[in-house]
DNA sequence: TATTGTTATACTCTATAACTATA
DNA sequence: TATAGTTATAGAGTATAACAATA
């Protein structure tokens, strides 16, 4: 008997797509916890962000939270629509908006920690302590590179 | 000084949302990587599961790979009017399609196989062969709890 | 001439509801 | 009456291109 093509061993559900896969499902927790308030996970997103920064210009928005520039103003007109940032002109470079969270914006986000531990049990709750650390560090890594250039998985 | 609000204390950026934005970067460069090929990363997803369990009916691929019945209706037309996949009754239940990979599919998975590997790289290269596999134990755990129950994050 | 931000628009992806056929 | 699959359609999310202001 002449075998054609080779079986292929199987190699299992392979690392990006198990990636890809459980960063769906953490989004669509993320989503649907805080659906009750007007903050959708891009929201959630930049505001996080801003928490531990205070102030970004834009265009650093975008870079870290891997966004088009036509999103991320959809994002922060209805985050400052909201009262919870806001935007001034960079006086060194008047082209640039500084972008700033304001108390109301920290408030918010008290709020969205309180969504996301919930979320957290449900998604990580099988996960030991030590997994959990592990599971952290290896994220701060990967998201670290980001952005992503698009020469990175060219050949 | 009266403090109206408290500092709030910088908790970092959440586990979930890490993992948010790590499966986002991991699925964009799966598509860029697929972009030569007519497939997009849910029809690789597809495939990859049905490599490894030869066939399934059409439940059993919503279900496991979180999409919805007419998202998955189309996939499979699309899988199969490129003959990768062929649907068949099942003759027990009448209502069932049985789906499998055919001879055509199992060559186009293993091309897939071959840009995730490049991807693998431009993602995990910094990571040691420890910290790869933890990731991967812990994805398939995270992952294996698929689908998400409503419920499941409900308070 | 390049860069930052904005707007308008088109495209993709997904979810919803109604339908057919089988059980 | 309930379930598997399909279709049509509307909505959300995203990217593209043209634009204004500033460097």
């Amino acid at each position: 008997m002449v075998v054609t093509s080779l079986p292929s061993p199987d190699r299992g559900i392979p690392l990006p797509v198990l990636l890809s896969q459980a960063g769906e499902l953490a989004r669509e927790l993320l989503q649907r916890q805080l659906a009750s308030s007007r903050l959708r996970p891009r929201h959630a997103h930049v505001l996080l962000f801003l928490e531990h920064t205070g102030a970004a210009g834009q265009q650093d928005l975008l870079e870290r939270l891997n966004v088009d520039a036509s999103v991320l103003v959809g994002l922060l007109n209805d985050l400052e629509g909201d009262g919870m940032v806001k935007r001034r002109r960079d006086p060194a470079d008047r082209r640039r908006h500084i972008v700033t969270i304001s108390e109301q914006g920290r408030a918010a986000v008290a709020e969205v920690h309180s969504s996301i531990d919930r979320i957290s049990d449900a998604l990580f709750g099988s996960l030991s302590d030590a997994d959990r650390g592990h599971l952290h560090r290896i994220l701060v890594a990967l998201t670290s590179g980001i952005p992503v250039t698009p020469s990175a998985c060219e050949r």
